[in-house]
RNA sequence: GGCCCCGUAGCUCAGUGGAUUAGAGCAGCUGCCUUCUAAGCAGUUGGUCGCAGGUUCGACUCCUGCCGGGGCCGCCA
């Protein structure tokens, strides 16, 4: 793969190595801050003269001259306590760029060791509607799945779809009683929240409907082919809602990915005694429950994880062990990523632990909850409606449409109406997603209509038009008149240069977002790409260059655009030629 | 009481493994469209990086304590 740190690195650690007999010592390369430290720098030499007790600038001195021939770096000069700053041959990063313009080299490359990683993403409760709640992790959970995809990783999607528990009872009590003609269940389920809320209503009002739904999850439980049945409908029509929202958000989540809570049921005992087998339950108040040494809970007590009610029934804890154990045992999974909300992170600091303890998962195997923050509404408080309901997905989603459609009415009345819709569907959806995968996904986050739609800033619509912009070029040269596949690439001015640097970037921020999970690295990048492309497009005529530097930039302009399509594909975002 | 997360410009947020002068966008002010989409670019105003110590040649970043905000902690998921 062609990753100029990782290069960097590899240049610089050997002549670390070589200078000072000590093997594995770490460059740390890193981008410069400023472009008169160089492109990078190596950092390493400071800690590795500290080992030693030597003086790090002289230590550098060494390092430099120690530096094998290669055709990365032009120079390399000692700075400040014992920086080492380097500067990169233009000839390499054109030559690198003209490589990956013809589409001779792809510029992100698979990994040496390929590893197999499951990622539970999404998984809505499908007793509601999806609602803003479920946005975060299937869009972040989506742009993961994508990016490890595209390195090369054998990825495993689960969709961890709740399906199962006691308001089953009362949802199937609730269509039972309207009559069982499958149409009519279809309009009735046509709004799952209002079916939801009627069903909750009568639960709680209604005399007798209440014991009613209690017996239906009984039924449910002990497998009832009626109750099953009724159940079933139940699930296909809330799942093709779900289908609906990942179709219209592009999530790559298919049936094929669906891993409900209810196909554990039958491995709960099984989970059970192994627990009991391998020592650690305790009978506690009636349940049972797992103590570990290293978790305590108020006031000091142990803290328990309880994984069967006192009355029997199993609880999530005990599902995701039977998860846990699926994906280690049965899937063989090198990583397990568990894109959930932040809150749930002592769950799964249990859930971990305890089947490590119980052996259901290798040893080498990691375990990763990938939280992420809550989506707060602009009093800062979780996103609701005026009235305090839930906002559901596909309202919002709506919504966003709707605004961009009068943006796009008010910025471009020439285009068509049908091509304005277009522009305002990618516009409303891309949006929505973008505002939530640029941020930090460990933070809460306010959502605001204004920024999120805005076209300034990283945001969607920001990227969306620098990507219609270069297309727009692209297409203003005419068809045949400059092969990008076939010209080379100069570097002439430092606008093209800088932007060939970045260019050749991509590859390592593919890495860093693979390996830590924060879209918004890929976001950040991904702007900056935009931002130093209208720099040179500011700078830099194309089309009315002399012809070789014409074709040149035309080249390097079609490789932009191939780049950020390729980005803003990976955090699941659609592009636009025109807008 | 314990554990987790957060505190960076008026607002919304970045800041990869420690590094030289802490960055964007909005808001405010100022320039640039007979020239490839001005939905843009450039400049400018604005910060004791919650507070106090510590480690270090060097701390927004690491450690400790404190203050402030949020979350989680036995039969929901």
């Amino acid at each position: 793969m062609f990753n100029i740190r990782q290069s960097l690195e590899l240049i610089v650690s050997s002549a670390i190595a070589e200078a000072t007999g000590l093997a594995d010592c770490k460059a740390h390369v890193i981008y410069s801050s400023r472009p008169e430290f160089g492109d990078y720098q190596a950092n390493g030499v400071m800690t590795v003269a500290k080992q030693l007790k030597s003086n790090p600038r002289e230590l550098a001195a060494r390092v430099v001259s120690a530096l094998q021939e290669n055709d990365l770096i032009a120079d390399a000069q000692v700075a400040g306590p014992g920086f080492i700053n380097l500067f990169l041959k233009d000839a390499t990063l054109a030559g690198a760029a003209t490589r990956f313009a013809h589409g001779q080299q792809k510029m992100i490359g698979t990994v040496e060791s390929p590893q197999r990683i499951v990622v539970d993403y999404s998984g809505p409760n499908l007793a509601k509607e999806m609602h803003v709640g479920h946005l975060r992790g299937t869009i972040i959970g989506d742009c993961l799945v994508r990016v490890l995809e595209t390195v090369g990783h054998d990825v495993i999607r689960q969709n961890h779809v709740g399906d199962w528990g006691t308001q089953f009872g009362m949802l199937i009590a609730h269509m039972e009683s309207l009559g069982e003609n499958s149409a009519q269940v279809h309009t009735h389920l046509a709004d799952l929240e209002t079916f939801y809320r009627e069903a909750k209503t009568r639960f709680d009002q209604e005399p007798g409907f209440a014991d009613l739904a209690r017996g239906y999850v009984v039924k449910l439980q002990r497998g009832d082919p009626a109750c099953l049945q009724a159940w079933k409908k139940f699930i296909d029509e809330s799942l093709s809602h779900c289908e609906n929202v990942y179709q219209r958000l592009g999530v790559t989540l298919t049936t094929r990915d669906l891993m409900p809570e209810s196909l554990y049921n039958n491995e709960l005992d099984g989970i059970l005694n192994s627990l009991r087998e391998t020592g650690l339950l305790t009978v506690s108040d009636g349940a049972q429950c797992v103590f570990l040494d290293e978790f305590t809970g108020k006031e000091g007590t142990p803290l328990p994880a309880i994984v069967q009610k006192s009355d029997g029934g199993y609880l999530y804890a005990t599902t995701d062990l039977a998860a846990l154990r699926h994906r280690g045992l049965n899937l063989r999974a090198d990583r397990v990523l568990y894109v959930v909300d932040a809150r749930q992170s002592l769950h799964f600091q249990l859930a971990f632990a305890i089947a490590r303890k119980a052996g259901f998962v290798p040893a080498n195997c990691s375990l990763e909850h990938i939280a992420y923050g809550t989506m707060m509404g602009e009093d800062g408080k979780p996103f609701k409606t005026r009235s305090g309901d839930t906002v559901k997905l596909n309202e919002l989603l709506e919504e966003s449409v709707r605004r961009a459609h009068d943006i796009v009415n008010g910025k471009s009345p020439e285009l068509s109406p049908e091509h304005r819709e277009q522009i305002a569907n990618v516009v409303g959806i891309s949006a929505v997603k973008y505002a939530d995968l640029s941020k930090n996904r460990t933070s809460d986050y306010i959502f605001d209509w204004a920024t999120m739609l805005s076209f300034d800033g990283n945001t969607a619509p920001y990227m969306l038009y620098a990507y219609a912009r270069i297309k727009s070029i692209l297409r203003r040269q005419g068809e045949g008149i400059v092969h990008p596949e076939l010209s080379e690439i100069r570097i002439t001015a430092v606008e093209e240069r800088n932007l060939v640097i970045k260019i050749l970037q991509f590859p390592e921020v593919i890495g860093v977002v693979a390996a830590e999970c924060y879209p918004n690295y890929l976001c950040a990048y991904l702007y900056e790409l935009a931002g130093v492309f209208m720099r040179f497009y500011e700078a830099c005529p194309v089309l009315k260059a002399e012809t070789e530097l014409r074709a040149s930039r035309v080249t390097l302009v079609s490789l932009t655009a191939n780049t950020l399509k390729h980005g803003l594909g990976l955090l699941g975002l659609e592009t636009l030629e025109q807008m």
